[in-house]
DNA sequence: TACATATTATCAGCATACGTACAATATATT
DNA sequence: AATATATTGTACGTATGCTGATAATATGTA
């Protein structure tokens, strides 16, 4: 009777691992889908040598000129200690400019250049196309319910991971 | 005509950029995805001090006792660029060996430690729950959904990054 | 006003990711 | 055997992504 109890008290982490197939795992098929978003968006804007983050950033800053990094990192879900480095980038090709703020001396304000609005302007098409590509295996429907699937988790985690406000 | 024609001709990149909202991309939706799964592994599994791409390294030797960098590379889509410094981590934690395959000298075997195999099993509880973290958001149907159309797309996108050979 | 607290940006460190190039080694072909 | 080609692993450069620490500056409150 003893034994019993020894044997059912300890249940501790299983002697070997079981065989699992990483395929098969939400995770691993969402990094997949990432590493193919990433990989069309590089294809189809390959001429204007913007990443996708780098897109997402000017694209922003267009939208909200003169926004601060902070904003522009919670706005498109950066995390705050990558933005500065994604700006350097863009600010040294010319297409950024990071100016200090007349009122609050610890802001640096981002506006675009006209080379840098020329650039967003060009590569608008080639973004809608690359993201077409994206869903392009799935039909109409479909596309529509991978979208709203996909929105559904995002509003369920929100708050997780680059939301640094 | 002849201005028509002119216009009709051309059409440039247009002169001002239009005002796209990232958050509807499906390219920046998925990148969320990935933060999202890869936070929530982490959170889950901390106490084991595994990343997501270190613990599919871990599964797939397991699966495959000693087999080469490269095809663990193909096999969980690394690039095999990155493999290395995977292993390398994974090495100095005690929980992989890399030994020279006596009949290829350019291969080296992977092999888990009997740490590494302890790691492995302790976790494998906790990557479960990370998985169903993931989708809990989703009703059972809905989860089945959009599993089934992320392997849509994935399958008519196998060839695209981190596939090596 | 003086001090505690919050905010903005930056930096160091670690871990992917991918392109490109290259050395060592195998294998195929002539 | 000698050469051409393919394969394995590594290294370097660039670009995220996150944690934790820190300096500079604001702001709120005693």
């Amino acid at each position: 009777m003893k034994n019993v109890a020894v044997l059912v008290k300890k249940l501790p982490t299983p002697k070997s691992p079981k065989k699992v197939a990483i395929t098969e795992l939400p995770g691993h098929s969402i990094r997949r889908l990432q590493q193919i978003a990433v990989s069309l968006f590089m294809e189809h804007t390959k001429k204007h040598g913007v990443t996708p983050v780098q897109y997402a950033a000017l694209e922003e800053i267009f939208k909200s000129p003169g926004l601060d990094q902070r904003s522009l990192a919670t706005a498109i879900r950066f995390d705050t200690s990558t933005i500065g480095g994604v700006i350097d980038r863009l600010e040294k090709r010319g297409l950024v400019t990071r100016n200090a703020s007349p009122t609050d001396r610890r802001v640096r304000l981002l506006e675009l250049t006209s080379e840098g609005e020329h650039v967003l302007a060009a590569m608008q098409p080639t973004v809608q196309r690359a993201q077409h590509a994206i869903l392009a295996p799935l039909s109409e429907t479909e596309q529509v319910l991978f979208i709203a699937l996909t929105k559904k988790i995002l509003a369920a985690n929100e708050s997780l991971a680059a939301v640094t406000d």
